[in-house]
DNA sequence: TTGTGTTTTATTGCCTCC
DNA sequence: GGAGGCAATAAAACACAA
């Protein structure tokens, strides 16, 4: 690689008197704005080595307008500094600046930029995690969809089988009725069957579940449910907004925890920020 | 070799903070 | 008002397929 082992020689600071850039003041000058060569003298050029500024061999060969990348020791070093703290204190800007044989303001563009990296770095991090988040909900409640319809029209046919078999009892009474009187026995049965099939039909949408032995009558009309556990999975669906929803946001979102979760601090890897851009 | 896409280095303009 | 941060952008350097 051409600009590998080269140095940015900044002339005054062999003189125990590092030239410290405005903010605004340009490292080197591209085409865009050409600077002449006593401009560049005092700004400082890359070098190989503070020796190869004295060689006008060098000199004359190596273009000053040329923009060169960092050698790989001093990416390493931007690196592990960039580790400990992403910010850069003057004095440390100063520091690494000399030991790097950089300008102070080449060490400071080199973090903004590796911020900004880090930053899209993160953002594609969060956004993994946030739709492995999302497939996950997403799946859980396409189950939760099919499990309810499943038990709808199990509901259903029970009913059909508990109307076929009324109908039997309601025809024998009537064959009945006119040589026998109506046994206790028999108007209590009835009364049962009318019992449940009354509740079998009340409630949203006829959901109700009968199982004596089972869980108990959940008729709230807000779940097929029977208890906290199942309560508790399908609750936060109430709120869960479909993608042609009119985006009003009075409901619950199913997904609003699972993006506060997300948004919320979270340890990473290598000393990492712990928010989006945050660091510990 | 060359065209093209990506990465890195640097600038500019705007904003915020002290 | 100056210093420092960030977003947007330019342009050089680099990687790589054709």
């Amino acid at each position: 690689m051409e600009s590998a082992g080269r140095f940015f020689f900044d002339p005054s600071a062999c003189q125990g008197n590092m030239l410290v850039l405005g903010k605004r003041d340009p490292v080197f000058r591209g085409p865009r704005s050409m600077m002449n060569m006593e401009e560049s003298s005092k700004r400082g050029l890359f070098f190989s080595s503070p020796e190869d500024f004295f060689e006008e061999e060098y000199y004359d060969e190596q273009s000053p307008e040329k923009k060169r990348r960092l050698t790989a020791e001093q990416v390493h070093l931007l690196e592990n500094s960039f580790e400990l703290e992403n910010k850069l204190e003057p004095e440390r800007k100063s520091q690494l600046a000399k030991d790097l044989g950089l300008q102070p303001r080449q060490v400071a563009v080199w973090f903004q930029n590796r911020r900004a990296r880090w930053k899209t770095k993160q953002l594609e991090r969060d956004y993994d995690l946030l739709k492995s988040s999302y497939d996950t909900l997403r799946s859980n409640y396409d189950s939760l969809v099919k499990e309810n319809e499943n038990l709808k029209s199990e509901v259903a046919s029970l009913t059909e089988k508990l109307e076929a078999k009324e109908a039997t009892i309601t025809s024998s009474l009537g064959q009945e009725s006119d040589s026998h009187p109506v046994g206790i026995a028999n108007a209590s049965a009835l009364q049962v069957s009318v019992k449940v099939e009354d509740r079998l039909s009340s409630g949203s949408n006829g959901s109700a579940v009968v199982d004596e032995e089972g869980p108990h009558l959940v008729d709230s009309g807000d779940s097929y449910f029977p208890n906290d556990n199942y309560v508790g999975c399908v609750a936060p669906l109430d709120g869960f907004h479909s993608e042609d929803d009119d985006g009003s946001d009075d409901g619950r979102s199913y997904f609003s925890d699972v993006f506060a979760a997300a948004a919320e601090p979270q340890q990473h890897e290598e000393g990492e920020p712990l928010g989006w851009w945050v660091w510990s």
